[in-house]
DNA sequence: AAAAGTACGTTATAACGTTACAAAATAATC
DNA sequence: GATTATTTTGTAACGTTATAACGTACTTTT
């Protein structure tokens, strides 16, 4: 996939994030670089999230950019947040598959796109308010 | 857990509807009953949402009514939402747990309260997709 | 070079959600 | 039962997130 330059702007920024990014975040952190308009961020936005070059967490309405490898397949991600810290990560388990053809065999549902996001405490942090106990 | 007027109506309207309503939907539905701004609909939801008898669903930016009879103990609800038709339901399987005392056991990510919504095709209108090839 | 397509910047507006404040209703105390 | 305190309510303004509409500039193809 062919980026332009907007659109490179956006993903080097996402990727130089430590949490998910709002539209309007971005757009904050691009004046800088000449964008002045939410539209820019949504339109540049709009092709990165079609080829899974970024990935939107909806429970915190925010961009990140993705972290596979480049030839990943991007089957059905998942995300952990930490609400403390704000950090996210990905993760692809079987455990997520298996829900996800436990739905089709139960229910007869059949998933085209998941939404999956889980909200807690990373490890780093969970630590941390334990030792200040 | 007592409910006050406008929380009634509320969840009523919800129970009625077969998809997942925004709250200027919900506005709209009850401007008949008196309401007639958007924080009484929102006002309303809240302890709604609190207490588990309406749930959010982020991806499609909607609320529902919980469908779970009421001692449910709601411990991480999943939905489904048809693209096609835009009917939801509740799920909450084992697969759904594995897969977070999955993602504990292998990062270390303990988390609190999930978003997990498959979307796709329901049986009614995968169905009727087929029938129409 | 003309035509067609894509990306762009600008402005305006839609959709979703929150804050602030005072009036009304309800519950608690005397 | 009157008085006070608390909760709920209506109204209005504001903040945030996302899209629509428009015309211009730049490529690419022919």
């Amino acid at each position: 996939m062919r980026l332009t330059e907007n659109q490179r702007c956006v993903l080097a920024a996402l990727r130089r994030a430590k949490r998910p990014l709002g539209a309007y975040e971005l757009l904050e952190r691009l004046r800088s670089q000449g964008f002045s308009a939410a539209t820019q961020i949504y339109r540049a936005l709009e092709p990165l999230l079609e080829h899974d070059l970024v990935h939107r967490i909806e429970s915190v309405k925010g961009y990140v950019a993705c972290s596979c490898p480049d030839d990943c397949q991007h089957a059905h991600m998942a995300f952990t947040v930490c609400e403390s810290c704000g950090r996210h990560d990905e993760f692809a388990t079987e455990e997520v598959e298996d829900m996800i053809s436990a739905s089709l065999e139960k229910t007869g549902f059949a998933p085209a796109s998941t939404t999956i996001e889980l909200h807690g405490a990373c490890p780093d942090c969970a630590r941390r308010v334990d030792r200040s106990r």
